[in-house]
DNA sequence: GCCAACGTTGGC
DNA sequence: GCCAACGTTGGC
């Protein structure tokens, strides 16, 4: 499968003049993401795909509107794959590095998280030499296409929501999986219809 | 463990 | 293209 959006390792190169850098701020910890379930309970998500290399059409397009969400190499994404995204929760597809990003799609997780196998392919760009099919660094889900957006909704706009004010999405840079919020699940939903 | 010097993401 | 805000690497 091809590359989402995958906050993947970078590499090392030349050195060059000195940069400043700013004080840490406070992280939140987002721990609610893991925090034990009500029977039954459904949580929601965002992932972001550059719609030139995996867009929500592509996803459509696919058997079953299946893919493996393959490719993320950020340790807050993967655990937020890995340990709080379960079956049957619903994921906004937002689309990003494009010209209008924004949510476009809603996915289903129809399968929880299982080993990235492109961490044990050297031909992949997408390769770990630290990964073992023992112990293993990265892993996917599947998602499936539930929802095309008849109206995406533009980051524009889910920045003039007050009560979008404290998302993920807005509060950690560039991840490329994040958790939703129930309200937040909804405000989005419904703007999507009112546009 | 600290922290400078990178590389990357992604909105603009 | 710019650059803020991240994450990672590696010397010490």
């Amino acid at each position: 499968m091809a590359t989402k959006s995958t906050n993947r390792k970078s590499k090392s190169g030349k050195r060059s003049a000195p940069k400043k850098r700013q004080p840490a701020p406070k992280k939140k910890s987002w721990t609610a993401a893991f925090a034990p379930r009500e029977f039954g309970e459904r949580r929601y998500w965002l992932v972001k795909s550059e719609p030139n290399v995996f867009s929500f059409d592509d996803l459509l397009r696919k058997h079953n509107k299946t893919t493996h969400w393959d490719g993320v190499r950020n340790f807050v994404a993967r655990n937020f794959m890995r340990d709080g995204m379960k079956l049957g929760d619903r994921v906004f597809f937002y689309h990003s590095s494009t010209g209008d990003p924004g949510v476009v799609g809603i996915c289903e997780v129809v399968r929880e998280a299982c080993p990235d196998p492109a961490q044990l392919d050297a031909a992949s760009d997408y390769f770990d030499k630290k990964a073992t099919k023992e112990k293993p660094i990265w892993y996917m889900v599947d998602l499936r296409a539930v929802a095309q957006m008849t109206h995406p909704v533009p980051l524009t706009q889910i920045k003039t929501r007050r009560e979008l004010r404290h998302m993920a999405l807005l509060r950690i840079g560039r991840l490329s999986v994040t958790p939703v919020s129930l309200t937040e699940w909804n405000v989005i939903t419904q703007m999507a219809e009112n546009l």
